[in-house]
DNA sequence: AGATGTTGTTAATCTAGTTTAACCTCCTTT
DNA sequence: AAAGGAGGTTAAACTAGATTAACAACATCT
């Protein structure tokens, strides 16, 4: 079943009982979006905390010019939600739209608020996973202030190779706080002469 | 007492027994840091979480060129270190040093560990912490991403006025991303003709 | 009182990255 | 096969912000 998956990627930080898998199983729906739908828009509340079993999505955030900024990607086995939104069932200030078809696997809020009391490992598991975005987050801003574009698209290169392939370079571009005329350029630079 | 702060602060978020207040004390060092003082260094293993009782810390990084970049500050109630050190017991790519003399209750890797089995609802309280510490600093990125220097310079005086009066400017423009000439010029505008 | 360090300002010159616009290459649809 | 649309490239003109440098206003120390 697809939510082995979830139930894989959550056993690598806590342990659950066969019992608690079936808790966890009764609160978690599994839905598939087709490519360019949206998991949540802005203006609307985040109503799923959402972990991709496959395929890809972006969230990002339109600003009163209208330009889009990129603010994350999520492939397989990753979350993906408002966060700001779902804690706090205020409308959202991201969207979240499938780049392919994908299938996820969510927790509604209240689901995990009763889950958290069922299984208050749970509160451990989501604990350790938000700390690890929070530290990949400052990253981000430390080499946003410290590195050129250039420098910036290399690593993101490196550690993001899969997601690199995948989505289209102009949402790379966003993603790198550039434009996609200059991405290009710095492609250029880097694949000839450096 | 000094850790009073600290467990009236936890008290926002979970409640605690006189015998959980109790142990939390019993794990948690109060410290005093002078002026200049370092909690964390570059390089060092980040032995502690500390939540800041009174004084201020700036956390920043150090590139290869030697240049200073503003990571985040912490002031009353706010907690510092560098998160990713402290969670893997790696060497920090931080330093967070003390901008006046700070006091802070310190947790340790080994006692926080002991604290969330002793007291589980724990998890639930740093899970919370860390998930407004999070959202937050995605917040920081979309506006890194789409505002000019000198709404960024706006906003952050309207959402840390306190951290405005208190540090010098030069370290509000690494915060921001811009140096401290430019700022001085952001500033002149603002007061000026905007 | 003078010297030295810390913080902030102003101004000239320079550059990383933007903007605008044209064009190219694949796809997909008709 | 023609027509659109989505993604990518190139190049010229432009700008937000960096760099360099000089100076001013205070503290603090001797």
């Amino acid at each position: 079943m697809e939510i082995e998956s979830l139930l894989k990627y959550i056993s690598r930080h806590i342990d659950l009982s066969e019992q608690e898998v079936s808790i966890v199983s009764e609160h978690v729906k599994i839905r598939e979006y087709l490519k360019g739908q949206f998991i949540v828009q802005q203006g609307d509340v985040c109503k799923y905390e959402s972990y991709v079993i496959s395929g890809c999505a972006k969230t990002f955030f339109v600003d009163q010019e209208g330009n889009e900024h990129l603010v994350m990607f999520a492939i397989e086995n990753w979350w993906t939600a408002d966060l700001g939104s779902f804690i706090t069932q205020q409308p959202a200030d991201y969207n979240v739209q499938c780049l392919e078809k994908t299938k996820v696997a969510q927790f509604s809020h209240e689901s995990l608020e009763q889950l958290y009391v069922k299984i208050p490992k749970l509160e451990r598991f989501f604990r350790i996973i938000i700390q690890n975005a929070f530290v990949a987050s400052q990253k981000r801003i430390v080499r946003n202030l410290s590195l050129t574009a250039k420098e910036r698209y290399r690593i993101f290169r490196e550690q993001y190779p899969d997601i690199e392939q995948r989505v289209p370079q102009y949402l790379i571009a966003s993603y790198l706080g550039i434009t996609k005329q200059f991405l290009s350029k710095v492609r250029a630079e880097l694949l000839t002469g450096n």
